[in-house]
DNA sequence: CAAGCGTTTTAGACGCGGCTAAAACTCTTT
DNA sequence: AAAGAGTTTTAGCCGCGTCTAAAACGCTTG
């Protein structure tokens, strides 16, 4: 089967690559990724260039090959999908069901992964909004503006919390900004680049590693 | 955590020393079952002992420590939890939860296994009739009869059906002799030990690979 | 353009979990 | 009591996935 790790590398190479698809992705941003030293990712890369799941150049950084890709994008299927049955059918709290998923994600059937995607009706994201591939790796890209780009004034739904910045779900939970809720953007300071906004009748200032996490989509047809 | 191979080799001892709690685990018996050599499972034994997990005499077996077997004891729950949860929740069928089980049991935090747990309503028994586990351990031993021991006349209830016989659940299924049916045993061959059944209005004349693997519990208050 | 610094790779090590082949042991059988 | 058969252990090997320390690389900068 498998093997745990590799799973692992080869998904998070994808989410990298989602990040900046334009160059290689670096084996430091890998280690970094993981909690491993550079030299653990390099020799993981030899392994997975040799089965022909990425693309290797000495001191060049990693690409997926379709392959590889295919594996990632199973991979983040199951990760995001078990994440909805945690928290739709198990009532799991949000902050918590990145970590179970991240344990669970290796030991899903295929059968077991696709009765999970019945069971929900099909989800087109995990709670944190992001999408969940369907079972032959399609997923749909909507069309997004981070928080911190955001022109003034407009009313928004916020369709997405980065779920791996620390300690930023429970605080988004506190402030009421979960997926699905409105807000506006009433000012951002030039200076520290904080935005303030208004949400559920109250204004909130948020710093830029919380307005680069929040991912926003107008609430009307855009003209 | 864990370690996979070092979980299925616990669970695989306890469910051995179930069958026969007088004697010490065989080295031989525990390659059988875990599909490795013998060779291998000495050399898991060694790590297992130098853990405590279990008791390790040299060319004499293995018995389970008290912490063996709570992990042990632990693993089992898992396996038998989700299989009620796949059979149950997403209708996957009987024949096939124990190999899904086998894979999602070392992947399964406890609190996932706990809210499955109550979204079922706290079962007793797994698909096939083996007892779950609660979460500190117990399991409730109810008294059974091996149809292969079973007196002649009475009518029973099926109790338990073993899983891992190579292609008894579908034929049983096709008898239509799953857990909770009705039987009544009508004869007995003592030269092939085959033994007459009447169930569902039908007579089946089953071998002693079936009459063994099949557990029984009287319908009526015994007297 | 050479120095220097941060990144990456290499070299060498380790524990896990598997294998084969050979040696050691135990148990039965003559 | 010795032989033989079957079981178990040892010895030696391998690939995975991790580490540390040292060497190689490449990019920026004086
Ligand atoms: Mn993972
Ligand atoms: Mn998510
Ligand atoms: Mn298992
Ligand atoms: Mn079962």
């Amino acid at each position: 089967m498998s093997g745990l790790a590799r799973e692992d590398y080869l998904a998070d190479i994808y989410r990298l690559q989602c990040e900046r698809p334009k160059d290689p992705v670096s084996t430091g941003s890998v280690a970094d990724r993981r909690g491993v030293t550079a030299a653990s990712a390099t020799a993981m890369f030899k392994r997975l260039a040799r089965d022909h799941l990425i693309v290797y150049r000495n001191y060049g950084g990693v690409t997926l090959t379709p392959e590889g890709e295919d594996l990632a994008l199973g991979v983040v299927r199951r990760h995001r999908l078990v994440e909805r049955f945690l928290a739709d059918v198990l009532h799991i709290p949000w902050q918590q069901v990145d970590a179970y998923a991240d344990q669970m994600e290796h030991a899903l059937p295929d059968e077991v992964v696709d009765r999970m995607e019945a069971l929900l009706e099909n989800p087109y994201t995990c709670p944190h909004g992001y999408p969940i591939p369907d079972k032959h790796g399609h997923l749909a890209q909507p069309h997004l503006v981070l928080l911190r780009d955001l022109p003034l004034g407009e009313t928004v739904r916020v369709a997405r919390v980065n779920e791996r910045v620390p300690g930023l779900l429970p605080y988004i939970e506190e402030l009421g900004l979960m997926p699905g809720s409105l807000l506006r953007l009433t000012g951002r300071n030039p200076i520290d680049l904080n935005v303030t906004i208004e949400a559920g009748g109250q204004e909130h200032i948020l710093g830029l590693r919380v307005s680069e996490a929040l991912w926003v989509e107008p609430t009307e047809a855009k003209g």
